[in-house]
DNA sequence: AATGAATGAGGTTTCATTCAT
DNA sequence: CATGAATGAAACCTCATTCAT
C-alpha cells in the first residue's frame, strides 16, 4: 500500500543522489539506508539485493522519463511537430533531473545495463514508442530510408549529448534547444 | 625499455577485457594480474593504484583512438571529405575495438571520468582537433552557426551510438556507415 | 549500553595480550578479533582503525593506572606519606598488570606515542596530578629546587624500571619495594 | 674489509634515521636501501634478514654508547667521581645522538628486545661494567645495601629519562645535568 | 659483489547481507 | 514490519625476500 510505496520511493531517491555523486560502487547500502531514513535491513524487505534495487530503480526512472516525453503528444499533431515535442520533452526531462540522467547513463554503460537481459517492460514501452514513430516516418516518406534502429538510437543519443552539454558546459536557452532539435531533424528528414 | 612497455601493455589489455566484462568494481587487481601473467604486486611497480591504472588506460586508449581518427587526413582535402574521413575512421576504430569502446564509455560515465579533472593531454588533443575543425566549418559558412561545443558533442555522440548499434544489433556494411555519416552531415551543414 | 562496553573491553584485553607478545606490527586485526571472540569487521564498529584502537587502549590503561595510583590518597596525609603511597600504588599497578606495563611502554616508545599529539585527557590528568604534587613539594621546601618536569619524569621512570626489574629478574618483597621508594625519596628530598 | 664496513655503516645510519622517524614497521627495507645508496638486494649480502639487521644495529649502538660512557674513566678516580663521569658521559651520548636513544628505546620495548635472548657481547659488556661498579660500591659501603641489579637499573633509567626530557621539553645546561646526577647520587649513596 | 624487477603472502579495511530482538 | 549489530568474504595494497642479470 501507500506505506510501501513511500519507503520504496525514499530508497530510490536516496540511491539516485548517492550513485550520482559516488557511482555504484561508491554507494554502500548502509548509506542508502541512512539517507532514506530507514535501517539497513529494511531495504531488504523491499528489494532482494543491491542489484535488484539498481535494476528496479532503472525501471522507475525510465518510466518517469517516458511519461515526461509523452506530455502533450497526440495523434492529431503533424509528424514533425510530434518529433519536436518528443525531442524537447525528452531533453528537458534530463535537464530538470540531472541525477536521473547521470544514473541512467551510468547504468546503461555498466555491466548491469550491458549484460543483463533485463529489458523490462518500461524499456519495452520506450523502445516500442520509438520504433513505431520511426517506422511510420520511414513508411510515409518523411524520414530517410535508413534502418529504424539506427534512427532511434541516433535521436536518443542526440538528446542525451545535448542535455549533458547543457549541464556541464553552459545553460542553453529554449531557443538553442530548438536549434539543436532542428539539426537532428535536418539530418533524419528526407 | 621495451620490457617495461610490454608489461604495461599486458596489464592494459588484461584490464580492458575484464572491465569490459565485469565493470570497474567487478574487476579486482588480482584478476587483472593473473590475466596479464604477472603477480599482483607487480602492477604496483607500474601504476600507483587501481585508479591510476584506470586513468592511464583511458589516456592510452584515447591516444590510439585519436591516431586512428587521423589516418589519411590532409589539409588538401575538401572540408566535407575530411568530415567523412574523420567520422568513418572514428567509427571504425570503435567497431574494430569494441572493448575500447566499452571501456571508454564506462569510464566517461563513471566517477573517474566525471569528477576527476583528469583532462590529460590526449583528451586535450582530441578536443582541440574537434574544436579547430568545427570552428573552421562555422567560420567558412559550411556548418550551421551553432555553438561549436554543441556540434562537436553532437558528432561524437553520433559516432558512438552508431558503433554501439553495429556491435549490439547487427553488422552494418560500409555503405550503411556512410549513410549514417550522411545523416549527421545533413544535420550540421548549413 | 553494557553490551557495547563488554565488547570494547574484550577487544581491549585481547589487544593487550597480543601486542604484549608480538608488538604492534606483529598483531593483526584478525588475531585481535579471534582472541576477542568477534568477527574482524566487528572491531570497526567500535574503533575507526587500528591506530584508533591502540590510542584508545592507551587511554583506557592510563586511566586505570591513575585510578590505582590514587587509592588511599588524602589531603590530610603527610607529604612524604603521600609520595610513598603514590609511588608504591603506581609500582604495584604495573606489577599486578604486567601486560599493561608492557603495552604502555611499547606505546610510549613507538611512533604512536612520540608523534601523535594525542595527549588526551587521561594523560592530562596524570600529568597535572604529578605537576601539582611536585610543585607543592618544591614550594614548601620539602623537595630539591629542581625543575618540576625533571622531578616528575625522574619519579616516573624509577617506578617503571623497578616494576620491570620485578617482572624480569626476580620478585621483590613489599619491604624491598619500600627500599627503592626510599632511594628515590632520598634523591629528591632536600 | 673497509668496503664492507662502509656499506654496513651506511645501512646502519640509514636505518637509525628511518626507524627514528617511522618506527620499525614504518621502515621498509627498500627505503633503508635507497637512503643508504645501495640496492635492496645488497642489504641481504650483509644481513640475513630485517630482524638480523635490527639486532646488529642494536649491538652497534650499544657499543658506541659504552665507548662514550667510558671516556676519561680511570681506576685512580674517586668512586663518586667515577659515578658522575659515567652518568654524565652516558647522558651526553644520548643527548648528542638522539636517534640512537630513540632507536635503543624502541628496540628495548619491542618484541626484539623483550623476547630475544639476544644479550650479545656488547650488552654483556655494559652489564658487567655496571655490575662490577655497583657491587664495589655496595661492598665498600659507599652505596646503600640494595640489590645491585636494582641500583643499576635505577641509574640507567635516570639517565634515559633525563636525556628524554632534555630532548623533548627543554635543553638543560651542564649545570642542570649535574644537578640531576646529584639527585641520583643522593638516592643511592649510603 | 651488486642490482632491482618480480613475487605473493599477508595486512587493514569495507560492505552486502543476515537475524535476533 | 523494522531494526542495526554482527558477520566474514574479498578488496586494495605493502614489503621482505629472491634471483636472473
Amino acid at each position: 500500500m501507500a506505506r510501501e510505496l513511500d519507503k520504496k520511493k525514499a530508497i530510490f531517491e536516496s540511491t539516485i543522489q548517492l550513485v550520482n555523486a559516488n557511482g555504484f560502487h561508491g554507494t554502500p547500502m548502509s548509506l542508502i539506508a541512512k539517507k532514506a531514513g530507514v535501517a539497513a535491513g529494511t531495504i531488504y524487505l523491499y528489494f532482494d539485493s543491491k542489484d535488484t534495487l539498481m535494476i528496479e530503480l532503472y525501471s522507475y526512472l525510465r518510466c518517469k522519463m517516458v511519461d515526461a516525453m509523452l506530455v502533450n503528444d497526440t495523434d492529431r499533431m503533424e509528424y514533425k511537430d510530434r518529433f519536436f515535442n518528443f525531442w524537447i520533452n525528452h531533453c528537458r526531462f534530463y535537464i530538470h533531473h540531472p541525477e536521473a540522467l547521470c544514473f541512467l547513463e551510468q547504468y546503461t554503460n555498466s555491466p548491469y545495463g550491458t549484460q543483463q537481459s533485463s529489458l523490462q517492460k518500461d524499456d519495452a514501452r520506450f523502445e516500442s514508442i520509438i520504433r513505431e514513430f520511426t517506422r511510420t516516418g520511414i513508411k510515409t516518406g518523411v524520414l530517410k530510408d535508413v534502418d529504424h534502429h539506427l534512427l532511434g538510437m541516433f535521436i536518443h543519443s542526440s538528446v542525451i549529448s545535448t542535455a549533458k552539454i547543457h549541464l556541464r558546459k553552459f545553460n542553453m536557452t529554449d531557443e538553442e534547444l530548438k536549434q539543436v532539435a532542428c539539426i537532428v531533424w535536418d539530418g533524419i528528414k528526407k
